[in-house]
DNA sequence: GAAATAAAAGAGTTTTTTATCTTTTATTAA
DNA sequence: TTAATAAAAGATAAAAAACTCTTTTATTTC
């Protein structure tokens, strides 16, 4: 995917929320960090960041942690990386030029342009309720062996 | 494309070189550098590296620079991608897991793998070559205006 | 209301990436 | 054979990304 190391960690920490939340528990950071194999402290980071943006939900004390309210429930990988790695993801130059559009393209903009829409497709639908099933089954993993 | 910056200068440099090499010439760092809007020193450390790999070729001395040779020529933004950011941009898991496959797949495993595919195979018949006509004619551009 | 728990906030540190500068080596042409 | 040119090599420097630690704030349970 090539997203930054924080927006991968943030991935995985959503869909294990999404899966371990569905219940109405809340989980801690110290929880998910353990769950999908990232560095704790840097994963609360990460998910304090998402909570600001309303991405997923939290709350203090004792029994509190992160949870995804029904809102962010429906929500999909697109969101993730729009939150941690800004718009660029979806609109920057294939070849990084400052200036590139349909009237001043790159050498690649055209072809460039159609994996990029077909990227955002995938990953638009991708939404967190999607993966519980298949990990709840061991059919897929958020973390190494 | 979410390469590295480093990537992308080299992309851009090597369909440069493509263009202005084809009648013979040589075309040193420093207007390369011009042609595609980069750091000259930060192009030139590039290139060397590309050099050293055999994607591009070069001499030294006054008429010196860098040219491809024939097989140069027919080279593919996969391999100027290969030589810079390594293999990780072709086979590393989207979610970032150090074990992610076929027996152990993460979330987006399968999703992934076909948006890979699809880019990899645009990136493999992305040669120099076809790109300088549109360049030449103005109708691409490897630089900002 | 005190003790325990967990996120929020803020302030570092470390590592990687990006970028620059200097010195050396090779080549050319006058 | 000397002056000029350009890449190679090596050594830093600056900026960004990844990661850690400490303090504060909110909440719960006893």
């Amino acid at each position: 995917m090539n997203v930054s190391k924080t927006c991968e960690y943030a991935i995985r920490a959503m869909i294990f929320i999404a899966q371990k939340s569905r219940n109405g528990d809340k989980i801690s950071a110290k929880n998910i960090a353990a769950g999908i194999d990232a560095p704790v402290y840097f994963t609360g980071k990460i998910l304090q960041a998402l909570s600001n943006k309303g991405i997923v939900q939290s709350s203090k004390g004792p029994t509190g942690g992160f949870y995804l309210d029904e809102k962010s429930w429906h929500g999909s990988l697109a969101d993730v990386i729009l939150a941690t790695d800004g718009s660029d993801f979806f609109t920057k130059c294939g070849l990084g030029l400052k200036q590139c559009s349909e009237s001043h393209p790159c050498p690649i903009h055209d072809s460039y342009k159609k994996i990029r829409k077909d990227t955002k497709n995938v990953l638009e639908n991708a939404r967190f309720e999607t993966f519980v099933k298949k990990l709840d089954s061991n059919k897929t993993f958020l973390r190494s062996k």
